[in-house]
DNA sequence: GAGCACTGC
């Protein structure tokens, strides 16, 4: 082993023990420090608290270690902290490691889908609010946990709101098993109906707590903004307390009147910014891939009509769509005496923070999901955004120091914006949801004390969706085994009963690449200015049959591709020419990569339960016939004029232009996605045969004719 | 013949 100079190793140390000073410096000078000790006592008296903490508080990082230093992991119990998204589970858990001197996963741990660093010692477990929902099912009770928090309320994802009900029951239940009551997890009578029926089946999850004495569960629930009193009103008047946080002042400017096109407003105030303010980066925040590529243009054309000691603007830009390698691009400084100017989707609201912005600019506007029910149909359409978005925004002027914000719209406006975002569980498709609440025990899910409640009839459309899929009996229990079986699989329920019944037509291999396809961004990347060129890369690919066959081409293909290179060369050097293969075949590589996790994972729960892993080789009759069979609810046939119209809504609907059966039109087709953008389109679709429909699904076609 | 904010299991 080559001997470590001496002098490099004290250097080491002493570089070791300088950042760890540094460590206890910030930790010290953190907002939240000094009141440790109230918080903690706060925490002690009551079983719930809401915390709201301004950005830079030092919540989610100090709160965590106060109850630990104050004795809440005692006899091996957990503190668990909940964040909507993985990068803030992992980095946060890492930079508390940190601080407490001690590796990762082991005190200090986090875990998210396909990551766990946490071990038997781990008493500070950060992890997204999904994975507790998950574990919930595996252990209803949370017994291991000791204090729940839950950070980032106010953004009121799906999974924190869904997460919030179940906490309010859990607390309810642990709390009465060690008073001796009921002991009941759900408090209604037909959930007790349902326990007593459930506890005599064996392999049952939820289980009376009448052996086992729960501590009470200590509940936290942390926001950012002024949402505090629905969460207080919701948890029975909890009280709230409030962290001062620690952010520059950023001077906030409206225009003097509406503007008309706030493209062209953005790039008015982009130039005034570079040519009348000091130095700083600009960071805009627009709604789409389109919107950004077509202001990058605009912004192009007219710097070479700038004096020449004015023309050092760099645009660069950032949404989700676009591969890492190009998003990173937004984080590198920009050259020496040069102004960036960002171009953003929300995805810099929250996801990713960019150093160096001094100036934001706001036109008050966001693309936003939406879902009606009563077509079954997803349309993303431009919306105001709401005034705790325009904070938000504002407040990514003064992370480093003073800042501004240019909002592209009257002060008056302002006020009449809506106080927050609309919770999304109010505008997204409930059956996945629901099927969760199900597999908890939650019976009566009409009656259940969300947070804020979905519309009726959204609640019934999913009911009667999971009810047509057989997840449901008629009396609206989850059937055995398919319900339970769905329940487990972390899918959209369509793509779980697909792989259920794939593995009755002997193509669970192919259905598997399929959803675990279908469950990602998609994998085809096409740059406006290269969409010939990627036409003809991913031609090889395509399948007159449709686009689920052409995704298993491309998967297979990159399988192959990847199992030749692995035995040639190392981990390192093959990662690098499958990226290289990606680019070449205008595959976006995070997708692809992010699609065989999924299919890893998806493969390891289908066989644990005992599903046929079988393949139909190259009958693909049989895999077509097998996704009529499974998404039979999707069906659209043509119309003499050439549009479509769906079979269980009769909407007329067109192929979206990126299917590969957009030319073709074929007679009948079954589709997983409607969505509404300029036009009502049809993504994802296979060719089928109107007669498989009714043969495949008659109970639901025989209805219907 | 035209396009898709963001998360998460």
């Amino acid at each position: 082993m080559p001997s470590v100079p001496r002098g490099n190793f004290s250097n080491r140390q002493t570089q070791f023990s300088e950042r760890r000073q540094k460590i206890i410096q910030q930790r010290k000078s953190l907002p939240i420090t000094p009141v440790e000790k109230r918080l903690v006592e706060e925490v002690r008296k009551h079983d719930v608290l809401i915390i709201v903490g301004e950005t830079g508080s030092g919540k989610t990082t100090q709160i965590p270690q106060f109850l630990f230093d104050a004795g809440f992991c005692r006899d091996g119990r957990v503190i668990g902290i909940t964040q909507p998204r993985r990068v803030a589970a992992v980095t946060v858990a890492k930079r508390v490691a940190e601080e407490c001197g001690v590796e990762l996963g082991q005190k200090v741990g986090y875990s998210v889908r396909f990551d766990d660093a946490t071990s038997g010692s781990t008493r500070i477990k950060y992890m997204t609010d999904g994975l507790l929902l998950r574990e919930a099912l595996l252990d209803p009770y949370l017994s291991k946990y000791s204090v729940i928090i839950v950070d980032e309320a106010h953004e009121r994802t799906v999974h924190t709101d869904v997460l919030m009900g179940l906490l309010k029951n859990v607390q309810l239940a642990r709390s009465s098993s060690v008073s001796g009551g009921q002991g009941l997890i759900f408090g209604n009578k037909n959930m007790n109906k349902l326990l007593e029926k459930e506890n005599d089946q064996s392999g049952s999850f939820l289980k009376k707590p009448h052996h086992e004495k729960y501590a009470p569960l200590k509940l936290i629930i942390m926001s950012a903004s002024l949402d505090a009193r629905a969460f207080s009103e919701y948890f029975g008047g909890a009280k709230a307390v409030h962290i001062q946080g620690r952010q520059f002042p950023v001077d906030i400017f409206y225009t003097r009147d509406a503007e008309t096109d706030y493209l062209d407003a953005s790039l008015i105030t982009i130039f005034q910014i570079h040519l009348e303010e000091g130095p700083g980066d600009i960071l805009v925040f627009l709604t789409g891939q389109e919107e950004i590529e077509s202001v990058e243009r605009l912004i192009n054309e007219k710097l070479p009509q700038l004096p020449q000691e004015n023309q050092k603007l760099l645009v660069v830009s950032i949404f989700a769509a676009l591969p890492s390698e190009q998003q990173m691009r937004v984080f590198a400084p920009a050259p020496s005496g040069f102004r960036k100017v960002i171009l953003a989707t929300n995805i810099a609201e929250t996801s990713v923070t960019i150093p160096g912005i001094k100036y934001v600019i706001d036109p008050g506007f966001v693309k936003a999901r939406s879902y009606d029910p009563g077509k079954g149909m997803e349309s993303l359409i431009i919306i105001p955004a709401s005034k705790s978005q325009a904070l938000q925004r504002s407040g990514r002027a003064g992370r480093e120091g003073p800042g501004k914000c240019f909002r592209l719209y009257p002060e008056r406006e302002f006020e009449k914006l809506e106080d927050s975002t609309m919770p999304e569980i109010k505008r997204c498709n409930l059956s996945n949801v629901i099927l969760q609440l199900k597999a908890l025990g939650v019976d009566d899910i009409l009656g259940f004390d969300f947070i804020e409640k979905p519309s009726r009839a959204a609640i019934i459309k999913s009911l009667e969706q999971l009810f047509l899929l057989g997840a449901l009996t008629d009396e609206c229990q989850l059937s055995d085994p398919v319900g339970h079986q769905m329940a487990r699989l972390p899918l959209d329920p369509l793509y779980s009963k697909a792989l259920i019944l794939a593995s009755q037509f002997n193509c669970l291999e192919e259905m598997l690449i399929t959803v675990a396809l279908l469950s990602v961004e998609s994998i085809f990347y096409s740059p406006r200015d290269k969409l010939e060129e990627a036409r003809t890369a991913t031609k090889c690919f395509s399948s007159p049959e449709g686009d689920h066959i052409t995704l298993i081409n491309v998967y297979r293909a990159s399988n192959d591709f990847l199992e030749k290179r692995s035995m040639e060369m190392n981990t390192a050097k093959t990662e690098k020419v499958y990226r290289k293969w990606c680019k070449e075949n205008f595959i976006n590589s995070r997708s692809l990569r992010h699609a065989r996790d999924i299919h890893r994972q998806i493969q390891g729960h289908v066989e644990q339960m005992g599903l046929n892993l079988s393949s139909c080789g190259d009958d693909m009759l049989q895999f077509r016939r097998c996704l009529a069979a499974s998404f039979f609810l999707n069906a659209a046939v043509k119309q003499p004029d050439g549009t479509y119209r769906t079979l269980a809504s009769g909407q007329v609907v067109q192929i979206h232009p990126s299917s590969v059966l957009f030319r073709q039109k074929p007679e009948c087709v079954i589709f997983n996605e409607l969505v509404q953008t300029n036009n009502k389109y049809v993504r994802n679709l296979t060719r089928v045969d109107y007669l498989w429909l009714t043969e495949l699904a008659p109970q639901y076609y025989a209805m219907h004719n």
